[in-house]
DNA sequence: CCAAAAGTGTTCACCGTACACCCATGA
DNA sequence: TCATGGGTGTACGGTGAACACTTTTGG
C-alpha cells in the first residue's frame, strides 16, 4: 500500500485522480451515476466513479477508463469540469482531482456493472442523492450548474437525447434539467427556429394519443458555442 | 534533483504545478505577464509564471504564491481556467498543470520584479508574443478566449479597470480585449443601463479636451453571472 | 365520446444596432 | 478658431414571453 517513487523534480508529488459526473435523463429525472466504494477511505459510501491517473495517460482518457472499469459505462460526451484540490479533501494524502462532466443518451440500453473498486453502481436522481464520500457533493453541485448553463448557449442537450426524439421528449428533457416548466409553443418555435434539428419523416406513436413527429440532429455538430 | 517520496496510494504520482495567465490592459493593448526561465527545461525561453504545488497548499494559493515569488505581482482577481495534462507536455517527467486566469488593474503601479526561477519578467502584448515554453501558447489561447467570453456575461471587466474610470477608457478596454471597435452611443447606453456603475461626481481632464465624467463600480459585486 | 398528448399564431415589451451632430477644453 | 475626445436620441428589426384552442389517436 505504501510505495516509493523516483521523480526528476525535487518536490513532493500529490496523487492525481479523475472523477466523472455522468448525467442521463430517465423518467423525466436528471440522474447521476454513482458507485459504492469497496475500499477505504469512505468504504461503503457512495461516490463518483474515478481513480488514479496512470503515469502516461491523458487526463480525459483516464476519466473514460476509470468510468469503464468501475461501471462498464461508455459515455456519449465528456468534457473537463474543474479541478478540486483542497488539501484536506482526502484523509490519507494529498489528492488533486480533475473532474469531468459526461453524458449518456436517454435511450442507452447499457446497464452499469460494478467492478474494480466499486461494490455497487446505481443511477441516482439528483434530488435523492445519498451522503457522498470526499467533496463529491460539491463536485456534483458544480457539474449540475455547468450543465444548466450550457443548456442555454451550446447544443449539449443533444448529447443527452436519444438519436431521434419528439419535441415533447426534448421539452421534458429541458424541464428535467433546469427544473421549471416551459411554454410549449415558445419552446417549439425556438427549437425549430435554431435550425439544429430536422424531421426524420417518421412519426412516433405514444400510447393512445396522437402520434408525434420524430426529429434528429441536423448536422452532427459542435457541442461548444454555436 | 532526484528525490524519493512516500505515498499512501500505490500509484506513481505526477508532478503538479499551477501556471498563471495574468492579463492587464495598457496603452489600449491587452497584455500578458511572462517570465524568462532561469532553469532547464526551456532555459531562456519565455513562459507563464508558475511552479510546483506545495504539499499542503491550496491550488489557488499556489498560483498566487508562485506569481508573487517570480514576479512580485499581486492580482486583483484570479479564477481557475483549465487543467492541462498531456503526457508529453514536460520533457522530463509527467506534469499536470492547473492553469489560472488572473487580472491586474489598469492603473496598478506595481512593476514586476524577476526573482526565484525567473531570469526576467515582462508584459507582452498578446499580438507580439515570443516563442513560449511547454504548451503555454495553447494555455494563453484558451485564457484569451475565456476572457473574451466572460466580457459578455460577467462583470469581469471591472477587475481590469482602474478603481475609477471614464466611459471612454472603459470602451477602449472592451475594444482592446475583443479587438473590434464599438459604437460609442450604444456602448454608453448599455453600460449605464446595466446599472453596474455610477458617477463619482468628479470629472477627469484628459489633455486639452473636454473633461470626462468619472465612474466607479456601484456595489462591489460578483464577477460571476449577474 | 372521452382523455391525453400533439400541434399551432399573434401580440407586446425589450434590447441590440445603425446612425450624425453639438459641446467643452487647451493650444 | 481649430482640433480632439466627450456627450447625446431615435427608429427599426429581432427575440423572448405571455397566452388558448384544435387535432389526432386509443380505449
Amino acid at each position: 500500500m505504501t510505495s516509493t517513487t523516483r521523480h526528476c523534480y525535487d518536490y513532493p508529488h500529490p496523487a492525481v485522480t479523475t472523477d466523472v459526473i455522468t448525467f442521463r435523463v430517465r423518467a423525466d429525472q436528471l440522474q447521476v451515476l454513482l458507485v459504492r466504494r469497496a475500499n477505504p477511505p469512505f468504504q461503503g459510501r457512495w461516490a463518483l466513479p474515478g481513480g488514479f491517473l496512470d503515469i502516461d495517460e491523458d487526463l480525459e482518457q483516464c476519466a473514460r477508463r476509470e468510468l469503464a472499469e468501475e461501471t462498464g459505462i461508455r459515455v456519449t460526451h465528456i468534457e473537463q469540469l474543474h479541478t478540486f484540490g483542497r488539501p484536506d479533501r482526502d484523509p490519507r494524502e494529498r489528492v488533486i482531482s480533475v473532474a469531468y462532466l459526461a453524458t449518456v443518451r436517454q435511450d442507452d440500453p447499457a446497464q452499469p456493472v460494478a467492478a474494480s473498486d466499486a461494490a455497487a453502481v446505481r443511477w441516482f436522481p439528483l434530488d435523492e442523492l445519498p451522503g457522498l464520500a470526499f467533496d463529491h457533493g460539491q463536485i456534483i453541485d458544480k457539474a449540475r450548474q455547468r450543465l444548466r448553463d450550457k443548456l442555454e448557449y451550446t447544443s449539449l442537450v443533444f448529447q443527452l437525447t436519444a438519436e431521434t426524439f419528439t419535441l415533447g421528449e426534448l421539452q421534458r428533457l429541458y424541464e428535467a434539467i433546469h427544473g421549471s416548466p416551459l411554454d410549449k409553443r415558445n419552446f417549439r418555435k425556438r427549437m425549430l427556429g435554431l435550425g439544429q434539428i430536422e424531421e426524420t419523416g417518421h412519426t412516433r406513436r405514444n400510447g393512445k394519443h396522437r402520434p408525434a413527429r420524430e426529429y434528429r440532429i441536423r448536422h452532427p455538430q459542435r457541442v461548444e458555442y454555436f
